[in-house]
DNA sequence: AAAGGCATCTAACATCGTTAGGGGGATCGG
DNA sequence: CCGATCCCCCTAACGATGTTAGATGCCTTT
């Protein structure tokens, strides 16, 4: 039998499978994952892979955390070539804390199909822990004492995987083997538009705003609000004293 | 009134449908729904399905309105009965919004099954958009404009998606067979609290703000920090220029 | 009474997750 | 060198799933 994909016979990993998983996943969707199929993606038969996972539960799992295998974090705080401690160096956490909300989207947008599987099921690996290790000092240097460092991660991270969540879905269920982008778009307007003016009058008003802008700005839009919203509970250097 | 249940041949209809599904989607989770339980639920062969629906798919975009069914959104802000027109009623959109936040939240938590399933469906019916409308009234009468208020809306309902979303995940993947919550969240924690130190110092010295914190309060913090966000924005009594 | 559509039925297919039990090859103790 | 042991994979099968095809009866209209 031919069918070595890797090295021949060489033994599976956990890895491969995981590895097989978020690839099936991606490419085609969340019914196109099944034992057997990852097996076949691995050269080996479905029931083998019972040796290496308990479950398909435990496989998903797997790939929930491979899902971040190769997201790279930038540097915790602590070890910003900038001055350690200087008071301008606390003012860019928002540079900073945006940067990562960035491309904790992106790095899920590029793997819709595996996140809207995986969202919601966390295992946080080591991985994960790195992100928040990371997020939290960032806040802590800038400003923020303990409890609101890990609520307002907490709030960055549910925020943004809700987003990305809603980005990710055929703005219409219906479109889903449909047209393009540009095209859903002008299409979710004119159906707003065409609602009752009498029952939804502001959303017919705003069907161009409510349907019209892009992801980018719209996510902009929520980071800038949070970012905001979290700045007043800023202790501004030590304990009292303003700038 | 007509409740038949499941008497001789009564007639099926797609609400029936949609209730069925919603129910057993609760009940058992998301892998206890199946055609032929649905049509079990509601006497019917399996295969019946399939005259009133053409997917799966499609019986779960139904379930997806059906969601919305007993969710009574507060009156939009022009109906209100206590403050008629009083030019400082403006300022209480803060309440309103939580409110409507609020009970976004509990109505998916109380069918937290359903909602994972659903999450990130939407096909939106009448009953999401009267929801929107209703928000979006509020906003603008507030003082945000149009653009504003179809992003804050957005943001406010991805936001609450997301959040409910994690909160309705057992903690540890691991524990959703076992222990209550009160003692998961204490495993949790002490989990947190074994990582290497050197690794993770914020994590491990924050362990009980990062496990300890019940939803509601880690919720209403988020909240304020959105409310907070949008505060700026709104165009204060003097009508300046619009747009 | 005949016709026709509506709503359901039975039967079957391919695929799914999962279990049971068997076997071949490497490694190690003697 | 031999056998034992473990690791890793196999074939075969079970029940449940989504879905289709074709037949059957009920109800309404003619």
């Amino acid at each position: 039998m031919g069918t070595r994909h890797k090295t021949a016979h060489a033994g599976v990993t956990r890895e491969d499978l995981a590895d097989a998983a978020l690839r099936l996943l991606e490419r085609d969707g969340a019914k196109g994952l099944s034992m057997r199929k990852v097996a076949a993606e691995v050269g080996v038969q479905a029931a083998s892979l019972y040796w290496h996972v308990r479950d398909k539960e435990e496989l998903l799992d797997l790939a929930c955390d491979a899902l971040w295998a190769d997201f790279d974090a930038p540097p915790p705080h602590t070890t910003d070539p900038a001055g350690p401690h200087s008071p301008g160096g606390t003012d860019d956490w928002r540079p900073q804390v945006a940067v990562l909300a960035r491309r904790l989207r992106t790095h899920l947008l590029t793997r819709t199909n595996a996140a809207r599987v995986l969202v919601g099921r966390f295992a946080p690996g080591p991985r994960w822990l790195d992100r928040m290790e990371s997020l939290i000092a960032t806040l802590r240097t800038a400003g923020f004492d303990g409890r609101d460092a890990a609520d307002a991660t907490y709030l960055l991270g549910t925020w943004v995987q809700g987003f990305v969540l809603h980005e990710s879905v055929p703005m219409s269920a219906a479109e889903q083997r449909g047209a393009s982008p540009s095209e859903a778009t002008a299409l979710a307007r004119r159906e707003l538009e065409e609602l009752s003016g009498e029952r939804y009058p502001n959303v017919v008003a705003l069907a161009g705003d409510i349907a019209g802008p892009d992801m980018d700005t719209r996510f902009e839009f929520g980071l800038a609000r949070l970012l905001d919203g979290l700045e007043p509970l800023r202790a501004t250097a030590t304990p009292k004293q303003a700038e």
